[in-house]
DNA sequence: ACAAAAGTGTTCATGCTACACCCATGC
DNA sequence: GCATGGGTGTAGCATGAACACTTTTGT
């Protein structure tokens, strides 16, 4: 009787992920149509129970693969959902994480497959339990990470402009930014590579590509840097 | 069948807190020896396990009460730690959290009733489990949430001196803080009462007591502030 | 009188903010 | 030649860092 903890309680462990993506329009999150009861139908996180071979991240990776058909991810932990009756079926705690994707890269198809949609973080509908709450949380971590770890790139695709740039960080943050003063800070933080490359997509003079420069980061062993915009 | 989830794996939750105290000697961790098995007579966190009836905020807060006989206390939750192997008894997901107390405060008798100690944080003996690494994660965590919230006042007791609060604030952040800077740092947030009313014991001199005044600090809706020390 | 801690301001350097004009190109 | 977005620098301001002496009082 000594080695086991038969007496205890055992509950349900579940995963929700908060999935941002960003294009030309802002910042979005990737929602899905729930297929299965309570709540069949309504608008939902995707998420999935932890089995017992897994841990909590690697629930997370396996929820995100099978929505998005993507690997190697950015995801970090949020938060433990743990209302006694915030899901009306059984006792299940929930444990959010929220991931950032470039949005060209994932599978459409799976994506259609599931019902799944982008909305803006603007236009968010009512999602089912208490997952508007992982949600807001959610927002509330990715813009304290935006100062502390270059997570922007994340959701970038590998190549971009310094406009697009100064985008994503509006969106995250909800607030303008000053173009120059933007420029300088990056700048300054000295991670990424100018390419001898333009963008002709978006103006008649072109505007320069750019890189994460990832090794030149930990070159620096700049576990995290301050960003203040 | 459809309204429940009896498929999936269901599993063991447990919380584990890490209790900070401060006393003159600096920046202190209350463990217990572990009273059952396994590694039973180990150091280790206050835990216990997920009730069916409870949030993991009650499971934590049930947890300080035991240990401690304490109520009302700042807690934090820091994040849920499901390695599959971490527990070798029984699949467990502990969820950690962290708890700020006046060490001046709690019951004594229930703490030798435990077998408990306060260890400083800097002589911390070896932990089961992942312990040692839900604590290093704590004081990370403390350390920021100090520039960001008035918790340092939770560790204190309800009158304190300036001289306190510095070492206080220098134990969390490990780091000498230049005793001007300090104060007029803390003076511009605007949140602490001064008494008519001095300290004797540390100096001939005396020094001014004063307490946080935390209606001052809710009306100026500060939700969040930035103290850079 | 002296020891021991309390209390108190100023200067300097840095970083942040605000702000406007020329450039290159395709049409 | 003009319309469109790209790219660039500076000056004023605020904040943070460094720094030393006087005060009080018990012994």
């Amino acid at each position: 009787m000594l080695n086991n903890y038969n007496t205890e309680d055992k509950v349900l462990l579940s995963v929700d992920c908060i999935i941002f993506g960003f294009d030309n329009e802002g910042l979005k999150i990737l929602l899905i149509k729930r297929d299965f009861e309570p709540e069949k139908g309504k608008w939902s996180l995707m998420g999935g129970f932890l089995k017992k071979s897994e841990s909590l991240n690697g629930a997370a990776i396996r929820v995100l693969n099978r929505y998005t058909g993507l690997q190697d991810i950015y995801m970090e932990q949020l938060y433990a959902y743990s209302e006694v009756d915030r899901d009306p079926v059984d006792r299940t705690i929930s444990v959010a994480f929220y991931a950032l994707i470039n949005i060209e890269n994932h599978n459409t198809a799976l994506i259609q497959d599931h019902e799944a949609e982008w909305f803006s973080i603007s236009k968010m509908p009512k999602l089912i339990f208490d997952h508007n709450e992982m949600v807001a949380h959610a927002i509330r971590r990715l813009r304290y990470r935006t100062s502390t770890k270059p997570v922007g790139f994340e959701l970038l695709p590998e190549k971009f402009t310094m406009r697009q740039l100064l985008e994503l960080y509006e969106a995250i943050l909800d607030k303008e930014l000053d173009k120059r003063n933007f420029i300088s800070k990056i700048n300054s933080l000295d991670i990424l590579v100018k390419l001898n490359e333009k963008d002709m997509l978006s103006s008649r003079k072109g505007s320069y590509l750019y890189m994460f420069d990832k090794e030149k980061y930990d070159a620096k062993l700049l576990n995290h840097f301050v960003l203040n915009l």
